[in-house]
RNA sequence: GCGGAUGUGAUGGAAUUGGCAGACAUGCUGGUCUUAGAAACCAGUGCUUCGGCUUGCAGGUUCAAGUCCUGUCAUCCGCACCA
């Protein structure tokens, strides 16, 4: 058989298509299988590399559901909302829906031409009012239950894009998108209380099978640490409440700082003798990016506030207090006791400032540096705690806090609440609206979807509203709940917040009354097994949990967590082996390798390229040998023998077992490895018999679809390939019945010695002592040991 | 600084529980075919002074270490003053 990847592939995507053969089917009688992949982002650049990578993994993992007899979810959308596109449609004055619909057309046609199995009959699309009228109706589900709240504060503004960036978007001080760097400014923001799911996002992924090192993120990423409240009081009379994770160094607390945001520097006014300078050490650092601040970390700052100190509630002794940028307003108190023995920032703050540093746990050289061990360390210089480790000093200061009303247990998160608004056009407009008289009310829901009104500029106005303010039509409305004159909310949600609960809707996607069955999503979910880039493991992932566990708490879903499995592919590098990007001009265009190779070459090498979890450099030469298996796999119906020789038998069951468990594995590579060699086999054996060609042809299926599809077709396959049943393994058939056996005497490998299978020692040995070199070895010498591990190895001592 | 990961031939990478390091593929060398090349096929391919030596480096445990332990170096990624 000749192999033309053209024509090929041409028949079976027109052959799916017509049978609709990756069609979920609503057939309860059969298991269900729900495979996910995240939905891409539909850039104008088209489809990349790296995007086959993992679509293929689950598209093998799917396949193989499907010839298993599971009734198999797999399907795809478009998270099309965000700011390239917008940028993109302001820049060249197109609707951002027609930019939309440019690359979705474009996307889809590529992942058609990889011979992807996803269901094309539940194509969701963030950007379709059908859909964004259930992620405004969960958004006002979540204002309902008091999950969302407006909230004056200082945001991530990118003084380019005109917008507020979550904490997520920044990195290293600049936009993600644009990389300008980031200021920071007070705005209004819709927010979304992820912190109240803090612990319920940590303490059920105990429940979930996560790779290990998403679960690692999530959980730092949350920031969960346990420590106590402490009540100072101060000179003015009132009290200072800091967090700790020490409170068990409370003794070597020899000053208090607060962060320049604090509250109390203007309640504590009038006793400031030095108020100017510490409103213009403030000033200074509100001037100050988030990255600027932390850029500086290697310097300490900060102000003493004179005129008010605090009292240490241990040592009853007198404790100034500062005011320095290293403390932050958004954790804890926005104030901390400073104990510079053990902590490392109050140890070099004091070094600046000439303050006390106070030992307080035994085991370090405190004027040297810190000492901050809590494992070894015994408690000293202490009163009630002197002598006790630092666990038991930590339990017995609480309890002692608590009795005395000065203190209690405190759990503290790095997480912040999710800032929800963007001041954007491009983006599900939120559904409230204001009135002077009722407040924020949601709109009726009978309203929704509220859509996004034709507007003559998408750009954002300078003074950072949303391209919808200018839209007074739109935003002059009535109160739904007095009938008086009210306004629109005119920011829109981010883009995180269609794909927060994406999944749930391809369940039932056509639904109008609900965002999804009850039925269907009792069928469906949970996912059994998503895939999908590390770098969301704190955003998407952590959002859509969220959001998930908010619908359970409403009594929208069965399950608390929405994904059973959760996997993570590595990246795909240039040939040089750095991060593919057009300023290096590294990149490859999966068009051109799919037009020269194939897709069956594509998938194949996406796949071989090495273990799936890490990052690979692309290589085009390698690229070739794929398709040169591919080529030579073709070639085998010439090949047809009447009977199959017992190696070809043995090489066949040992595959199908190889392949079977690689693929649940993940490693896909060695799978493929595994058929390589059965090709090998068989092309040593002269050929082999029809029935092993077929099976040949189903096990590589789930890789190379359209070359299998062809190959069962021509062996006098029944029905499409993708749809036969997975190939069984005889495991007597793969057993070896000789094996060859290591020797090494003391520990050295000397040689080997073919056995039976199971042989014991006394026939092992009588093999081996034949061996020269064994002679060698051992002549002469008296044999005080033999250590033999069946079918693996013997080792002689002698001396 | 903290957290995570990774170091294996010329290259990408294999190697359950410690048990023949280098599967599979690329590249390279030689050969067959061809006017020639490409393709295909066949043979070979870690290093070696032929004793041996080899999984970043240095130790250790063990009959036996790529795999376990201790230390160390390098690279990549994430977080970044979170009290």
């Amino acid at each position: 058989m000749k192999y033309s990847h053209k024509e090929t592939e041409a028949k079976w995507q027109a052959k799916w298509d017509e049978t609709k053969a990756f069609a979920a089917k609503n057939d309860k009688s059969k298991p269900k299988y729900y495979a996910l992949v995240e939905f891409p982002y539909p850039s104008g650049a088209g489809l990349h590399v790296g995007h086959p990578r993992p679509y293929t993994a689950l598209d093998i993992v799917s396949r193989k559901r499907r010839m298993e007899g599971y009734n198999v979810l797999f399907p795809m959308g478009w998270d099309a909302f965000g700011l390239p596109t917008e940028n993109y449609a302001i820049k060249n004055k197109i609707h951002p829906r027609l930019v939309t619909e440019n690359n979705v057309k474009r996307f889809k046609g590529q992942l058609k031409a990889l011979g992807l199995s996803f269901d094309w009959d539940r194509e969701i699309n963030t950007t379709d009012e059908k859909y964004y009228k259930w992620t405004q109706w969960i958004f006002l589900q979540l204002f309902k239950k008091g999950l969302a709240y407006k909230k004056e504060m200082t945001v991530n503004w990118c003084p380019s894009c005109k917008v507020v960036l979550a904490n997520e978007e920044v990195v290293g001080g600049c936009c993600e998108r644009c990389n300008t760097t980031v200021v920071r400014k007070a705005k209004s923001q819709w927010m979304l209380k992820i912190t109240e799911y803090a612990d319920r996002l940590i303490d059920d992924l105990e429940t979930v099978d996560y790779i290990e090192r998403v679960k690692l993120a999530e959980k730092n990423w949350i920031g969960r640490s346990y420590g106590a409240e402490v009540n100072f009081d101060t000179s003015r009379g009132d009290k200072l409440k800091v967090f700790t994770t020490r409170p068990d160094t409370l003794y070597g607390a020899t000053y208090m700082v607060i962060a320049p945001e604090h509250p109390y520097i203007e309640k504590w006014q009038d006793s400031l003798t030095n108020y100017d300078e510490i409103l213009a050490y403030r000033e200074a650092a509100a001037k100050k990016s988030d990255f600027e601040r932390t850029e500086m970390a290697k310097e300490k700052t900060g102000v003493r506030l004179e005129g008010v100190s605090a009292i240490n509630p241990m040592t009853g002794k007198e404790i100034p207090i500062f005011v320095s940028d290293y403390v932050l307003i958004t954790y804890g108190t926005g104030a901390i006791m400073a104990v510079p023995a053990h902590d490392d920032r109050d140890w070099d703050f004091a070094k600046v400032f000439g303050l006390p540093i106070i030992e307080v746990v035994a085991g370090g050289n405190v004027t040297e540096a810190a000492f901050t061990d809590v494992e070894t360390g015994k408690m000293v210089n202490s009163g009630i705690l002197d002598g006790l480790e630092v666990k038991e000093a930590k339990e017995k200061i609480i309890e002692y806090l608590t009795e005395k009303g000065i203190g209690e247990k405190k759990v503290n998160y790095k997480l912040r609440d999710w800032v929800f608004s963007r001041q954007r056009y491009w983006g599900e407009p939120i559904p409230l609206v204001y009135c002077e008289k009722c407040g924020w009310q949601p709109i009726d829901e009978k309203e929704l979807p509220l859509t996004l009104p034709n507007v003559d500029s998408y750009e954002p106005t300078d003074n950072g509203e949303s391209p919808l303010a200018n839209m007074t039509d739109w935003v002059n409305t009535t109160c739904p709940k007095c009938g008086g004159s009210a306004k629109r909310e005119t920011d829109t949600m981010p883009q995180w917040a269609g794909s927060s609960w994406y999944f749930l809707r391809y369940c039932d996607p056509y639904n109008e009354e609900e965002f999804a069955s009850k039925e269907a999503l009792e069928y469906w979910m949970p996912v059994d097994w998503y895939n999908g880039g590390m770098e969301h493991a704190t955003l998407h992932l952590l959002y859509s949990r969220f959001w998930a566990k908010a619908l359970y708490d409403l009594g929208y879903l069965r399950d608390p967590e929405p994904y059973l499995k959760r996997t993570s592919h590595g990246m795909i590098l240039g040939e040089d082996g750095e991060k593919m990007s057009k300023s290096r001009g590294n990149v490859v265009n999966p068009d051109d390798v799919i037009n020269e190779f194939g897709a069956d070459t594509m998938r194949l090498y996406e796949m071989f390229i090495g273990d799936f979890e890490k990052s690979a450099p692309w290589s085009t030469n390698s690229v070739k040998g794929c398709r040169r298996f591919l080529d030579r796999f073709a070639a085998l119906s010439d090949k047809i023998v009447d009977k199959a020789s017992p190696a070809v038998e043995k090489s066949l069951h040992k595959t199908i077992m190889k392949v079977t468990s690689d693929i649940e594995a993940m490693k896909f590579n060695t799978a493929i490895a595994a058929m390589m060699t059965l090709l090998n086999d068989i092309h040593d054996a002269g050929g082999a018999d029809r029935e092993t060609l077929k099976t040949f042809a189903l096990l590589l299926c789930p890789f190379a679809p359209h070359l299998a599809e062809e190959m069962w077709e021509s062996l006098g396959g029944k029905g499409l390939a993708s749809l036969a049943e997975w190939p069984k393994f005889d495991e007597s058939k793969a057993k070896d019945d000789s094996v060859t056996v290591a020797v090494s005497v003391l520990g050295k490998f000397q040689g080997t010695v073919t056995v039976p299978v199971g042989a014991d020692e006394a026939t092992v040995f009588a093999e081996a002592i034949k061996l020269e070199k064994v002679i060698a070895r051992t002549e002469g010498k008296e044999i005080f040991k033999k250590i033999y591990i069946q079918d693996k190895m013997l080792n002689i001592l002698c001396k």
